[in-house]
DNA sequence: GGCATAAGTTTAGCCGCACAACAAATGACG
DNA sequence: CGTCATTTGTTGTGCGGCTAAACTTATGCC
């Protein structure tokens, strides 16, 4: 999902174009403003290059100058720099019981958002499809009339896409099979002028609002768990999604985790398969498990230890496959991460080979509600910093 | 085990170094000799541009000129340019069973090569080490006195080692655990002068030499299994190995494939395993289950059919991860290929997600015999070709 | 022997970065 | 209050590396 340019040969121009990501990547990522002076001594670059590109990324209104603000040690006081507001990346999602829309600036301030709940099993697609095309010009008009860019838009969906621009192949828990959302999404808002959006996994995507959340804390190579009514997976690595050859790794719902009764793992740890183990309605909020296993519900606790170990088998073959630091509990699975986190650890600890050297850290998913629409609109940014002049953002 | 520097910033000389990797890489990956037209043709660099990188690489030894050959048709004849064997890499091997060294030009010919069979089971550490050590001054020091410069070598072990320079953690078949492998080699040719040798695991680098075999033949994405006493694993991208966090990627062997029982992927599909639930001696080899399964030997078609069951849902969850579209058998799987096919293809279908639109192919590896002694060669010299400039063969 | 064709080289020009000198804006200090 | 040290940002100058276009070299064809 990333722009940046490999294969080709390096022009000169290719030095300004990674040069402007790498000034503009230092300055979003940066905790707090920083000056030309800390841009060069931090990248290596002088600051009279710096300088050069700073201007051109401020002129493509991806950057901003504040006011100089004098330090408290002798020197001419800086220029504070910051990501512009000027530029925006626009998240989608469609998901089971609901679908939302999320405008994100570089800072990854959020500009304007709305989510409508609603229940999308065995919906019709062009139905839906058309409600989302409305719902996006709703929240990104007023937005657009502010006079901001929007440099594009990623959807999120709970199913396999084939990567980036092809047809969705199949979204089990909406009843979705071989849809092409490019074509119905164009029918509705060809008038608008936008850019068509990418297409991405929800777990792949809410994974990277993950990624980012955790930026400062701690490694960021980590499995993401995203459990919804199914259970979705992504890999990080460094920070960055793996997606894998066509953009569906991470599908671990499927996992077989007993050979004899093909049994898989979302038929254990599922949010359905829980609730019906436990003897609680199908409907029921997953914080009544919560509640019912603090109570000492031995049925609860018992559906509890299965998922858990369940679970902590089939992440310990994807560490052991992929080699991460890292579990992320995301969705359900982190509202439920206290009453699996035992279990989860010690099949974790037994399983995963390497754990001897490299222990696996159990955390709980830190991006906030709704994390595919973050990751969604990031997505779009990221295009943008990793090079500005291909997304089209800045000028050559 | 790649060099390319990405993060730092991009200065003149950055465009000189791709370029001159861009340039290399196009003569090394082509199958017959091509002309400097050729090469700017294909990489979209000017016939001046290429020329100039292409006398750096000559003068540097990576390529050389052949005598012009007049072509059938009008023009100037073309100088063909092929990889020199003036640079070589060197792949080293401990396995369970052998040790080994192989030397490799460019072009990816095997300019010597020594193997000595053994039993390293339960081995001590510093003996087995000090008997490589030998072997490689025996093997490379007849080809360094025809003036080729050696670039570097790699060391294949069969357990996990802590990325490119760490300690060897733990070999399991090999009962070596926590080996300062480079200390241990560095008492014994510190006199040769030879750079300390990169260390890899067994799988990942006999996938390399599999990636760089099945170069022309297909897509390049697949994962390799490494059936040998244990069962090891490799996961290819894109023609490119895909490590992991710390190296430790592609642990298949103990994947739990039976949560009741806590069955791991060994004690069913591996070379001992099958044996064992064969009816035949441990010491037999690998024909042996052959020929009785030829022959119609019930328990050995029993034991066939489980391990290619239990291989075949473990790599559906495999595939399910990382999302390759192919499966290529190595080592022992290779021989077993014919009647392990049915039952892995069965379970591949079955439990991979995405096989109704990417079906997954399952192969036999055609690397050769000891194919991570190539890969080791080939990672030292993929280093080289990646950027000659910072792996110290080519001048700025 | 001319002519078309293609490979490789030479020359001029431009782009982008480093380097160094310089201007601007502040705190420290007598 | 004035000078100096200090730091930021800008302005030339030079150089490396690529493109573009003209030129040279070497062949086949008529």
């Amino acid at each position: 999902m990333s722009t940046a340019a490999v294969g080709g040969p390096a022009r000169q121009e290719s030095l300004r174009h990674r040069n402007l990501g790498l000034v503009l990547r230092h300055v979003v990522d940066a905790p707090r403003p920083v000056s030309r002076a800390d841009v060069a001594a931090a990248t290596g670059l002088t600051r009279a290059t710096v300088s050069a590109l700073v201007d051109r990324l401020v002129e493509a209104r991806l950057l901003a100058e504040l006011a100089p603000v004098a330090a408290q040690r002798a020197g001419r006081p800086a220029v504070p720099l910051v990501p512009s507001g000027g530029v925006v990346g626009v998240g989608l999602e469609v998901n089971v019981d609901y679908l939302g829309v999320r405008v994100l600036d570089l800072a990854g301030t959020v500009l304007a958002e709305e989510v409508r709940h609603g229940d999308f099993r065995r919906s019709d697609p062009a139905d839906v499809l058309r409600a989302l095309a409305a719902l996006e010009r709703d929240v990104v008009g007023p937005v657009r009339a502010g006079g901001v860019t929007v440099a594009g838009s990623a959807l999120a969906l709970p199913g396999l896409v084939d990567r980036i621009t092809g047809p969705l192949r199949v979204a089990p828990n909406l009843g979705w099979r071989d849809v092409d959302v490019l074509a119905l999404l164009a029918g509705h808002e060809a008038s608008d002028g936008v850019l068509a959006p990418w297409l991405g996994n929800e777990a792949n995507l809410a994974a990277r609002a993950e990624a980012r959340a955790r930026r400062e804390t701690g490694p960021s190579s980590f499995v993401y768990v995203s459990g919804e009514v199914g259970i979705g997976a992504a890999i990080v690595l460094d920070g960055a999604i793996f997606p894998g050859r066509h953009g569906w790794s991470g599908e671990i719902g499927h996992t077989v985790v007993d050979l004899a009764g093909g049994v898989t793992l979302e038929s254990l740890a599922g949010q359905d398969a829980i609730l019906a183990r436990a003897g609680l309605p199908r409907e029921s909020p997953v914080r009544a498990l919560c509640d019912a296993a603090d109570a000492g519900d031995a049925q609860v606790l018992e559906a509890l230890a299965v998922a858990g170990r369940a679970l902590g088998v089939a992440l310990a073959n994807v560490v052991n496959i992929v080699d991460v630091e890292e579990v992320v509990l995301g969705g359900t699975h982190a509202v439920l991460a206290e009453h699996l986190r035992a279990p989860l650890e010690d099949a974790l600890a037994r399983h995963v080979i390497a754990a001897p050297w490299a222990p696996v850290e159990v955390v709980v998913a830190q991006a906030g509600a709704f994390p595919a629409l973050t990751g969604a609109a990031l997505a779009v940014l990221q295009a943008v910093v990793d090079d500005p002049v291909a997304s089209g953002v800045a000028v050559g």
